[in-house]
DNA sequence: AGCACTTCTTGTCGGTGTCAAGATAAAATT
DNA sequence: AATTTTATCTTGACACCGACAAGAAGTGCT
């Protein structure tokens, strides 16, 4: 029995109203007192969980790349066997989530709205490095490593390789999201992807002999 | 002489004010009033030439597109005869301007702020696009197109070319100016970016004969 | 000179982020 | 069990914002 004070889980709720109004309005319309009203509470209850709305937004952020680190895996995990398939996994994934959260998307790599530090990034952030990293160290044949370690200390290699497969995944997806694919037709935007994680699966495995 | 009313070229002197703004406050202190107020006019100055805040944002967008461009042709005018270096070029040329106007690039690339056609995209859109495509032509040593013309009139070796140096450099460009190579030392940053394109390069000469 | 038109100002409205002060519930302490 | 402390939420206020309407000031055409 909820009475006026003390809501119990304000916090997941305002969350939960700041997916609903970004998916629905955009970053345009999002504002605190849209998701204060939408949880039905006052103007003023944000301020207390969030200090400010870049609060709000860093956290809304976390949970965007908690959902991002999910679909990889889910699209992933059949296909463990099949470096190729995994590197196009990791493509899908992230196109399908610009797709579906286009907003989040924009929000989760806008560091001026984004307050944390970044010599300690948040779990959330550590988990979708480590994700990425794992799929070119499997592609090398290489042990994978677990979240809690650092990119510094990668081998130098290893980093080239991260940052070639990750620029092109990354940058294919934004620039399909903002519409720079608009004007060529609709399936041969899978294709390309497909053969671009193609060509980085080969190139990563072929540098690792 | 300038009275109070017929500034003369208001338009221009309040993209200026844009420009002033969004480099120093970024996009979070950006408002029509306060571009109206470094340019001496009242707050509701803007909204003849530009209708709201988008209208204002599309033009600061486009001339950040015509920096692009000539930033992309300054770098590559000396390497003319050198695919390789070309290609670095637009890499180097693409990471600079990002890092020298960091809120343009993302106001240029956030489609939900742009209020223009897709199907008929303003002249400096078309130039950027001539730009990077031209380049991708000359690597496959295939005549360049004007300006005039449309992607969907290309090849479609040559759009999966494109798209594959594209979303590389865009890429890298774009996770480097939000942080996500801050973990990795400042020295390393171009290596990786030389490598990319040279591989860039390499992979489409290569397909092309 | 007169008139239409463009350009800019003034005034107003609802909405926003943030702060300060207070009210209420839960938890901790005695 | 009573009281104090702390956490949570509300109310009210302020300056600022985008947008609109009405009007004033300059420009150009006839």
């Amino acid at each position: 029995m909820k009475t006026a004070y003390h809501h119990g889980d304000l916090k997941n709720a305002l969350l939960d109203a700041a997916d609903e109004i970004l998916l629905s309005k955009g970053l345009q319309g999002f504002t605190m007192r849209a998701c204060a009203r939408l949880a039905n509470v006052s103007h003023a209850a944000p301020k207390h969980h969030f200090g400010d709305i870049n609060g709000l937004l860093t956290e809304v952020a976390m949970r965007g790349f908690d959902r991002l680190v999910t679909l990889l895996q889910d699209k992933m995990q059949p296909v463990m066997d099949d470096l190729h398939a995994q590197m196009y996994a990791v493509g899908l994934a992230y196109v399908e989530f610009a797709e579906a959260y286009p907003e989040h998307f924009r929000i989760m790599f806008r560091k001026d709205l984004l307050s944390y530090n970044t010599q300690s990034p948040p779990r959330q952030i550590a988990v979708t490095y480590a994700t990425l990293i794992n799929v070119v160290l499997r592609q090398r044949g290489e042990p994978e490593i677990s979240e809690i370690e650092t990119m510094a200390s990668l081998d130098g290699e290893v980093i080239k390789d991260i940052f070639m497969c990750w620029s092109n995944i990354h940058g294919y997806a934004h620039l399909r999201l903002e519409g720079q694919l608009n004007s060529i037709p609709e399936e041969t935007h899978l294709k390309i992807l497909q053969e671009n994680t193609k060509h980085l699966s080969d190139l990563v495995q072929k540098r690792a002999t």
